[in-house]
DNA sequence: CTCCATTTTTGTCATGGACAAATAACACCG
DNA sequence: CGGTGTTATTTGTCCATGACAAAAATGGAG
C-alpha cells in the first residue's frame, strides 16, 4: 500500500477533531508531529491518524487528552483493551452470533439474522434490549481493532433499513403528541432517531422525522409549522460535550415554552444541568416514561 | 422574538459558511460586519446571518460571492426570484401534488401517496423518471425560497424510508456482479446511494451499502473483504467540485485493477476528465448501460 | 465524606499574512 | 467572428501565535 499522507482537512474528518485542536495539540503536548509540504502545510503519516482516532475513541468514554496523547503506545492499546473497557455482559449468544455475521460479510445472512431477531422478540423488547446491546458491542469491537470502519458502516445500514421498515409497518398514530425527532448539525448518527421513532410510534405517538442535521432555525420552524407538542434531539456520544448546551439553550430560547424539548443519546448524559423546560431522557425506557408524563399532564 | 445573537460557530453551523471563510470575507468585503462581545468575539446579529443563508443559496447555484456580498439587497432578492432560476418544466399533476403535500406538512398523506404512486409506476420507472424529478423539483422549490430546510429533510426521510422499504422486499441477489456502494466523507446525500442500491437489486446484482461518508482507506478494505467487482461512489452537485479528482484518484490508486469505479451524482458530472479505469454514469439509466457493460466483459 | 474555592486543563476564537486552485478577462490567430 | 492559450483576479484554506473562559481536577475546611 502506497505511504498516503493527510492533511489537515483529511484528518478533520477522518478522526472529529478539530482542525484548531490539531494544531494546539501539537504546541501544547508535542503530538501529533505531522510533516510539511512545499509549502509549510501539515501532512499527517497514516500511523498518526490512527493513533488519533484511538484517542478520540478512548476520550469518547470520558478519558482526558492530555494523558491520551502523552502516553505510550503500550498505555494506550491497554486502555483499549477489553478488560479495561468491556464490562463482561450478559449474553445469550443471539449478540455474538450477529457480530460475526458483520465480521462474515455476508449481508443477505446478517439482514435475515436480524429480522428474525427483531420478530422473535417482538418489536419494543428487541429496541429495549438487543439493539443498545449490539450497539455497544459494535463500538467496542471497533475500538479494540476488531471491527473495520466499514463494518461498522455496514451494520448501521442493516439496522437502519429494519428500524425503518419496522416503522413503515406500524399504523399511522392517532393519539399525539406531535414528536419532531431530529438532531443537531454536525450530529450525524441517526440509529438513536430510528430507535425513538419506533418507541413512540408503537404507542401511538405522531411522528414527524426530519432525518439528522437540521440548523437550528429549521427546527423551531418545523416544530411551528408541524404544531409539534414535543421536539425530540438525539447527541451520540462523539459529539462534543461542551457544544450541548449552548445548543440547547438557544433551542429553547427560540421554541415556545408550550413545546416540550428532550434530549436522548450518550452525549445528553453529560449535561450537568438541564435549563428549565429540557428533559433529559437518560435510556431508551426514559422515553416511554416521559411519553407517560406528557400524556398526563395533557390530561389536566 | 428575543434578539439573539449569533456567535460565529452557530452561524458556520447554520449557514455552512466555515469560519475562515466568514472572517475572511468580513476582511476583504466589509461583510457581514459582526458586533463584539466583551472578550472581542463576533456577535452576528440574526438580520446578518438570515442574508448570509440567501448568499450561500444563491453561491450553491454556481454564483459568486464577491458580486453577491456587494450586492445590494434588492439585487440579493432579485436574484433570488422564480423566474431568474426555475425553467419550467413538464408535469403530470402527480409531481407537484407531491410538492403540495410535503408543504402541506401532512406526514401520514405524503408517505401514502409516494408509496402509491411507486406501485403505480413500478419500481424502475418510478426510480428512474418520477424521484429524480421530485428531487430535482425539490431542489428547485428550495432555491427559490418556497421550501425550508425543514420541509426537505421531510422528503428525503419518507423518500428514504421507501426506497429502504423497496430494497428489503426485492429477492437477494444471485447473479453478480457484486457492488459497494457508499460516499466519500464530507458527502452526506443518501438518496444517490438508495436509487442506486434499487437499481442494481431488481437486476440481480449484489450490493454492499455502506451507508454515506465511509473513509477511503475503509472503501479499499471493504472491497478486498467483500470481493467486489464494482465500487460505486455518489456526489451529489453540492459537494465541493474541486474535492472530487484527487479524492476519486486516490481511490483507483489504491483499489485493485480488476475492481471497477463507477461514479454518479451531479457532482460527478463536472470532472473534467476521468482518470483510467473511472467510469462516470452520467445519469440513473446510465447504470443500467455499466451493468450490461460490466456483465459482457465478464463473460468473455 | 461533602462542599466550596483555587488551580490546571482544554477547546475555541482573534489577527494578519500567505498561497494555490479555480475562474474570469484578455489577447491572439485561424 | 469563434476558438484557444495566457495572464489577472477571485476565493477558500492554511499557518503561527496569543488570549481567554468553561470544564475538570485538586485541595482544604467543615
Amino acid at each position: 500500500m502506497k505511504s498516503v499522507q493527510f492533511s489537515i482537512a483529511a484528518v478533520e474528518r477522518d478522526t472529529g477533531l478539530a482542525k484548531d485542536t490539531l494544531r494546539v495539540w501539537e504546541r501544547r503536548y508535542g503530538f501529533p508531529t505531522p510533516a510539511r509540504d512545499a509549502n509549510g502545510e501539515r501532512l499527517y503519516p497514516p500511523a498518526q491518524v490512527e493513533r488519533l482516532r484511538m484517542i478520540k475513541r478512548l476520550m469518547d468514554q470520558g478519558l482526558r487528552p492530555g494523558k491520551l496523547v502523552s502516553a505510550s503506545d503500550e498505555e494506550l492499546t491497554a486502555l483499549a483493551t477489553p478488560a479495561a473497557i468491556a464490562p463482561a455482559r450478559v449474553d445469550d449468544g443471539t449478540l455474538s452470533a450477529i457480530i460475526q455475521l458483520v465480521k462474515g460479510h455476508d449481508v443477505a445472512t446478517l439482514r435475515s439474522a436480524l429480522t428474525q431477531t427483531m420478530h422473535r422478540q417482538g418489536l419494543q423488547n428487541f429496541i429495549l434490549d438487543t439493539v443498545p446491546q449490539l450497539n455497544m458491542a459494535v463500538g467496542e469491537a471497533w475500538m479494540r481493532g476488531e471491527f473495520e470502519v466499514f463494518e461498522e458502516h455496514l451494520y448501521t445500514e442493516q439496522m437502519q433499513s429494519l428500524l425503518r421498515q419496522a416503522i413503515s409497518a406500524l399504523p399511522v398514530a392517532s393519539r399525539g403528541p406531535r414528536v419532531v425527532l431530529t438532531t443537531v448539525p454536525e450530529e450525524q448518527h441517526v440509529l438513536g432517531l430510528l430507535m425513538s421513532e419506533c418507541l413512540l410510534t408503537l404507542e401511538g405517538a405522531a411522528c414527524i422525522p426530519l432525518g439528522t442535521q437540521t440548523p437550528l432555525a429549521d427546527i423551531v420552524r418545523a416544530a411551528s409549522a408541524h404544531a409539534a407538542d414535543v421536539v425530540a434531539l438525539s447527541f451520540s456520544a462523539a459529539f462534543p460535550s461542551r457544544q450541548v448546551l449552548p445548543l440547547v439553550s438557544q433551542l429553547r430560547a427560540g421554541l415556545p415554552p408550550a413545546v416540550a424539548l428532550w434530549l436522548g443519546g450518550g452525549g445528553s448524559e453529560r449535561l450537568r444541568c438541564a435549563p428549565d423546560g429540557v428533559r433529559v431522557v437518560p435510556s431508551l425506557a426514559g422515553i416511554l416514561e416521559a411519553l407517560a408524563d406528557w400524556r398526563q399532564q395533557a390530561t389536566r
